[in-house]
RNA sequence: GGGUGUUUAGCUCAGCUGGUUCAGAGCAUCUGCCUUACAAGCAGAGGGUCGGCGGUUCGAAUCCGUCAACACCCACCA
């Protein structure tokens, strides 16, 4: 190992691993007689590239997946991706527009085909970049949400809602992307806070005839929507505006007569307390209009510009007449004021547009029985959320959930399975030609043939296909109970972002209740969001998001990966920072440094000296403990301190004290059973440390000793902890402080390491690892002493006095100011003993064993000070 | 307008069912070291009234109340 660098470079090593793996087949998961352990991944955009959400996802589930198959699990990680309908489509159109190509001159085949283009050119690159990160997915399985299998899960389950009347057809007010040209879900809306101003406008009286004021004002937002009203409504108990009670008032500018109504939907407080009804472009006049029986004028065309039956502005752009329509109300004298004002506008998670609502026909979901259904096992913690707070979150959408609006006036996507017939009226099947008998049988008209049909043109919602993943991806749902779905459903562990429960984790429970009877997964992990370090957002405008791809260039992809779970705790969102990932790199470096040394000793059979059996029976202690922490960290989902345990394990305990425990003098050769034991310390240690970086821990393991072609530490069990010698353990930790405290004086008096001490121990020493103390601390002598030498500089340990003997090498003023210090120390300490022993109540009421505790230290505190003042006195004299 | 969460060292966070002088870790800072694995390193050191106030208790970072700041989620007030 003479020829191994003193720096570690990744981008040798991690290449060369990931092909190995692949290549014997390693990331293949068959049903077996091993436990299962199965994660399905969110499914990316297809046409995504991989940000820093993706990395810290995806390396937490490849966490989660290592260390299930080093378990003895059989560990099934299934990767695929998302057609993301309006996402991808928004693309494609935006490619042929550039390339004088309008998505409207095409036919729906025509448009399809481009859009497969686009998906095969572009598609899945983000599923190789994730092989970077060293994702261990089984790709043999990779899915797409629109290949056969999943559009055929899709349609089959449209179908079977629909004959199970929850899904149906109506017009209803939905939110309308206008520059998407689709009908959204509510979800799919995104209110955000805009600064903007509310219009007191002037509706005249209709045949005023002088005994009341000439107009009514009105307070809106929206002034380019007056074409659209239908009404005047007023709150029934609001005495100023009782006077407009079975007016009717003008409409400005348009001059068309409406009636007044009251209702007491209406804020009486709110500018005015006369509010405009526009029936077909805003939710709550929809709902009076519907109460009042009111025509509804639609006075927009779907691309938010402005239609024929508004009269005016006709083909303007819809924020273009909000600023025309100001003047031109300025100047018939119409405008009341104009204030500024603060509200909500919905826009399109998608398109970034403002929603218009808009009346439309739309197929729809109906979702009562599905929360009903998938809201207690969340509740009872049979399917669990970590963390638990978004159980509230899930409890109170499921409590208020509305039915969810599924078409969208796509194409890229699962075109609806219903086929209108010729003379009104459609049916829904799964194929053309099940759609011609339902449709013969409908009809009674047996010369119906195929052609006479025509398919709904919408398509399904994206989430209406990812709601099955965890079924579809084991053919569940065309191919119920087999062996596939029978073996690995439910599936283990989601891991995904808090932003996409409702689109997503909330359905896939309610898709797996209804279709397998069972949770899809047992556990979900939210991340948390990635932000810089500073708090914000990563996000393209910002410019703060770093390339993945280059971050692992940099720092390898084990050292990113340890960068983003150092500081990943389970639901908390993460302060993204280089310099994480600069802490993973040195620790790679650290590893393969430690094991450079090992490598490197020459072994010769030698007897085992003292200090080397001590220092091994110790570790394995420290090896068994750490163990057993990371075991528990790993069933409560605390990676980033699990993490943390293994981190601290290699570099404190392994490399700074136990690798200067056991390391043999220099030149000369070490015992063989102590090396033996080192190596399987260092295995060991690389197992726990795979799931977090495993390609430099492939590689070391590798070196340990020769493998056999295809073995790898992928398949190595992680031991079962053993029991641990918690004296053992305490003992230790006694010795690293006396070891500390003779290195603090050599700093502090400039002694030398090369040049041995003696160690004086005021009272009794039984501390075990004495012979590890010469080592690491050059001490020739451990003496037990009644009080110590006049020229000694001393150190507490515990409620120990150490000294070091220091000849003329002692600045009296110093050590006495050093003693005095401890001095104070101890006797406030023995002060607030003492205070709680005097106190009647701690000693009648707290539990025995504290109170016993309570003496013990008081009566070490006082033998303690007796030494102190005796030191003291001897070294004033 | 409702709800949830957070507040502990300069920064990021641990601290589970109240009890060892319980106030911790990592990073950063400072000091001394190129000591024969590693300067991407080694050995040390300093640093906090546990957001404020009040309460329960023999005992509170921990439990209760209240106030404040911040963050996020949900909701149709024009």
């Amino acid at each position: 190992m003479k020829d191994l660098a003193t720096k570690y470079d990744p981008s040798e090593v991690e290449d060369k691993w990931y092909k190995y793996w692949t290549e014997h087949n390693l990331f293949k998961s068959v049903p077996d007689k091993r436990t299962p352990y199965t994660v399905v991944i969110p499914p990316p955009n297809v046409t995504g590239v991989l940000h820093m959400g993706h990395m810290l996802n995806n390396t937490i589930q490849d966490i989660l997946v290592r260390r299930a198959r080093m378990e003895g699990k059989n560990a099934c990680w299934v990767p695929g991706t998302d057609h993301a309908s309006i996402a991808t489509e928004a693309k494609v159109v935006n490619k042929l527009a550039a390339q004088g190509i309008k998505k409207t001159d095409l036919t729906r085949e025509e448009f399809l085909k481009h859009a497969w283009d686009w998906t095969n050119e572009h598609g899945g690159i983000i599923l190789k970049q994730l092989r970077k990160l060293g994702a261990s997915c089984d790709w043999d399985r990779t899915a797409f949400t629109m290949d056969e299998t999943r559009s055929k899960s899709v349609i089959k389950v449209f179908v079977d809602l629909y004959n199970k009347g929850l899904i149906y057809r109506g017009v209803r007010m939905v939110n309308w992307d206008p520059k998407a040209l689709t009908a959204l879900s509510d979800e799919e809306v995104i209110y955000k806070e805009e600064h903007s101003k509310l219009y007191y406008l002037r509706y005249y009286v209709a045949g005023n005839d002088g005994s009341t004021p000439a107009y009514a004002v009105v307070a809106t937002t929206r002034p380019e929507t007056i074409m659209g009203d239908t009404a005047m409504c007023i709150n029934p108990n609001d005495p100023k505006n009782a006077w407009l009670k079975g007016k009717k008032v003008i409409v400005p500018l348009v001059n068309r007569e409406i009636p007044v109504i009251e209702d007491e939907y209406v804020d009486i407080e709110f500018g005015t307390g006369c509010l405009k009804v526009t029936p077909a472009h805003d939710v709550n006049d929809y709902m009076l209009g519907e109460k009042h029986n009111l025509p509804s004028i639609d006075i927009f065309n779907d691309n938010g510009t402005i239609s024929e039956a508004a009269g005016l502005y006709v083909g303007m752009d819809r924020f273009d007449v909000r600023e025309q329509i100001e003047k031109d109300l300025e100047a018939a004298g119409l405008i009341e004021k104009v204030e500024p004002y603060t509200n909500k506008v919905g826009f399109s998670e998608r398109t970034n547009v403002a929603i218009e609502p808009k009346l439309s026909m739309q197929w729809f979901l109906k979702m009562k029985h599905f929360a009903d259904m998938a809201l207690p096992p969340v509740m009872n913690d049979e399917l669990k959320f970590y963390p638990p707070k978004y159980k509230n979150t899930y409890k109170y959408w499921m409590e208020n959930i509305k039915d969810w609006c599924i078409s969208r006036q796509l194409w890229w996507g699962h075109q609806i399975p219903a086929y209108y017939l010729p003379e009104g009226g459609y049916v829904v099947a799964e194929t053309a030609e099940k759609a011609l008998e339902l449709a013969k049988e409908k009809t009674g008209n047996e010369s119906l043939t195929v052609a006479d049909l025509r398919q709904d043109s919408d398509c399904l919602d994206t989430w209406f296909s990812s709601w099955l993943w965890p079924i579809s991806l084991f053919d569940g749902i065309n191919n119920p109970g087999n062996d596939e779905i029978k073996y690995y459903y439910p599936t283990t562990d989601l891991v995904t972002a808090p932003d996409i429960i409702f689109f997503w984790v909330a359905r896939m429970i309610m898709a797996g209740y209804e279709y397998m009877g069972e949770m899809p997964f047992k556990n979900v992990y939210f991340t948390g969001i990635v932000r810089d370090k500073i708090g914000r957002k990563m996000s393209k405008s910002l410019g703060n998001s770093p390339d993945p791809l280059d971050l692992i260039d940099k720092y390898g992809a084990d050292g990113v990966r340890m960068g983003l779970m150092f500081s990943a705790p389970a639901g908390n969102d993460i302060l993204y920072d280089d310099a994480l990932c600069e802490q993973g790199r040195n620790f790679n470096n650290k590893i393969w440094n430690a094991f450079r040394l090992v490598k490197g000793w020459q072994v010769a059979d030698i007897e085992q000296p003292e200090y080397a059996r001590i220092a091994t029976d110790w570790f394995a202690n420290v090896l068994d403990s750490t163990n057993a922490e990371v075991k528990d960290l790993f069933g409560k989902f605390r990676l980033s301190e699990a993490l943390k345990a293994v981190y601290r394990l290699f570099w404190d305990e392994f490399s700074a004290w136990y690798l200067e425990m056991i390391k043999p003098a220099y030149g000369q050769p070490i015992d063989r059973k102590t090396y033996d034991a080192t190596l399987n310390f260092f295995d060991t240690l690389l197992r726990l440390l795979h799931p977090f970086m495993p390609f430099i821990t492939e590689e070391l393991w590798q070196h340990i000793s020769p493998r056999k072609d295809g073995e790898s530490i992928m398949y190595a069990l992680i031991p079962e902890p053993g029991s641990i010698d918690t004296a053992c353990l305490n003992a230790m930790e006694e010795a690293k402080g006396i070891i500390a405290g003779i290195r603090t004086i050599r700093l502090q008096k400039s002694i030398p390491n090369k040049s041995q001490l003696d160690l004086q121990v005021i009272g009794k020493f039984n501390n075990p690892f004495a012979c590890i103390i010469c080592k690491l601390a050059n001490i020739d002598k451990i003496v037990e002493v009644e009080s110590k030498d006049a020229t000694a500089a001393s150190f507490l340990v515990g409620t120990t006095e150490y000294s070091v003997p220091l000849g003329n090498n002692i600045n009296i003023d110093e050590e006495l100011k050093k003693l005095e210090a401890d001095l104070k120390y101890m006797q406030g300490f023995k002060v607030s003993i003492e205070k709680k022993l005097g106190n009647v109540n701690f000693v009648n009421n707290a539990p025995e064993a504290v109170v016993a505790g309570e003496r013990k230290k008081l009566s070490d505190a006082l033998s303690k000070i007796k030494t102190l003042e005796e030191s003291i006195a001897a070294l004033k004299r």
